[in-house]
DNA sequence: ATGCAGTGTGCATACGGTTACACAAATGAA
DNA sequence: TTCATTTGTGTAACCGTATGCACACTGCAT
């Protein structure tokens, strides 16, 4: 507070050498005498001195100091992602800035603040942000775009997913138990991943020569797949929906059992994506087209390894999802 | 990417002034022509210029970060706070750093870690943290304590709630239901938070001369509140069960539906706490302890603002939580 | 013409570290 | 013993920006 914290120059009076001296005895690997070091070590505690990170990032042009671009914190499959991902930051001793921001102008203005402070990472979990934003805010540090569209670019490393043999594993098991009237309820309509999500739905009717007999759109919340089910059940006579995400799916599976009186997976069958905790609760035991979050985030973090490492190029790592049986299709 | 990022001195030379001058530019308040400035703003976005932070910030000796410690990003009661929080902050132009942290020891390193670069404001989020270590580690910046133990400290501000009336209001709705026998299902045994809300129920029980027929401890998990609710309600004849939070109390119902058959409100009441987005959907509709976010957050924000006003002493709020009434009690 | 307040700019220094270089002392080899 | 090498430490320059101070210039009243 009102005790300013103690410099190393400072320091270095009172242990009675160069604040040089100082600085190496906080670096592993810089030639300087153990004795030396232990005694400043130990002058240092007694101070409470530790070397101010800000200064050092300035001197090293390295911040240690990661960007993370999130569309939500609460959503709940993003932050077992998010979770995970700070956790493994943290032990490589990284900082993570979460970035979070629903509006699309202040996102740039936010991604514009952080890369002022020369994060050495940016790790853009959110789909509403274009690449081509990300290279141009980010023009010094390689972005690592997650799930994203798979265009080509040399500035940019970025984790994949593909989830159509497992979409075609639930449909199958779903049209073999005589359903052939689906829908598909998206998340928000701007969503890359949202459209990635349906094509492989869409491929997988289109291999047993069915389609999409209705659609609606929400906005990933349990709130929208209540509603938007309520809406697309009344107006459309389908016997599965599937859904853009867990939480929606759960929606979705009220509203077809409080609303319209009809169960999983007799009535209709109900499909959620993600894999996130909750879809296996007792209460909800979904059937998902889940992603093993774990692998999801080694994925993330050996990209990183790759940009620290300054591995020459971009690089792209491609996840398949499975499918995760539950008692609702 | 190869590029290096412009510096001022660079910028002063392509506009013809002095790198004074260009900061000046960004600085809103500060002597400079305004012919000049522009001119200056010109340039400085054809070369893609931006201050740097880090630099700033050694120079002004205000980072504008801000630590953010938490127990977990997926826990739905924190997560809707965080999010809160984090975008609060950010219309402010501070940027959150978390800290997300199970294991003690790490914690302690991983706020020193944060430390070292000089932020501005400290929040914790976590009861696993005690007053004396945030205190000892960001020793020139005054910590924010949220909903914390109601010690008196000159160096500390805090939030924090009382729940006492709402749990009253809790319990003589159950009583007159003609339930008596009541479990507590605690979060974790360490967590002062946990004890606190005990302290409510159990207050309010006395009050009504009941007292605890059971007790349990879980982790404020989903799978502990199953777990524990299955294994209390074997071992004890129990009508009511009140959970450390609404996570755990969903845990419980199902459990009591699921193992053993008794559904809410007539066999069982269930109560949560925290009044989580989800305690409102319609398969849960719990009835819960709750408190209103933004309150909370706008509580969290006066403090902030108070410290960088550099108002003298520490502050703390006190915020009073409601009943929301569901169908499971 | 003189003095004076106000404005706009540059110079130099500070912020708190890191590190290339120089140099002395210690060590080892001959 | 002498020279080469290694080891430990200090000096000074630098990272990129902000700002106090000095100075030049303008405009205006005296």
């Amino acid at each position: 507070m009102n005790k300013r914290r103690i410099t190393s120059k400072e320091l270095a009076k009172l242990a009675g050498v160069s604040s040089a001296t100082i600085s190496r005895a906080f670096s592993p690997d810089s030639r300087i005498g153990s004795a030396t070091r232990d005694r400043i070590l130990a002058v240092a505690r007694e101070h409470g001195y530790q070397p101010n990170a800000i200064a050092r990032s300035l001197n090293n042009q390295r911040s240690r100091l990661v960007a993370l671009v999130v569309n939500a914190i609460g959503n709940p499959c993003e932050a077992e992602e998010q979770q995970l991902l700070v956790h493994r930051l943290q032990a490589r001793q990284l900082l993570p800035i979460i970035l979070c921001c629903a509006d699309h102008d202040d996102r740039l203005q936010l991604m514009r603040l952080a890369s002022t402070y020369q994060v050495d990472h940016v790790v853009i979990f959110s789909d509403m942000v274009s690449m081509q934003d990300a290279v141009d805010i980010f023009h010094t540090t390689k972005p690592i775009m997650v799930s994203f569209e798979p265009l080509d670019n040399e500035k940019v490393s970025s984790v994949r997913i593909d989830g159509s043999a497992a979409a075609d594993e639930i449909i199958d098991k779903i049209a073999s138990d005589g359903k052939k009237r689906f829908a598909y309820l998206s998340g928000t309509k701007s969503s890359w991943i949202d459209k990635l999500r349906r094509k492989w739905f869409v491929d997988a009717l289109a291999r047993r020569g069915l389609t999409l007999q209705a659609e609606a759109f929400g906005d990933y919340s349990y709130d929208s797949g209540f509603k938007e089910s309520v809406l697309l059940l009344h107006r459309a006579k389908v016997d599965a929906i599937i859904c853009g995400n867990d939480v929606m799916a759960i929606g979705a599976r009220d509203a077809a059992r409080r609303v319209l009186g009809k169960n999983t997976p007799d009535d209709i069958a109900i499909v959620g994506q993600d894999g996130i905790a909750m879809a296996a609760w007792d209460c909800n035991d979904l059937t998902t087209l889940s992603l093993d979050h774990v692998a999801f985030i080694d994925a993330v973090m050996e990209l990183i390894e790759r940009h620290d490492a300054e591995l020459e190029g971009p690089h792209s790592i491609t996840l398949t999802c499975t499918a995760r049986w539950g008692s609702t299709a």
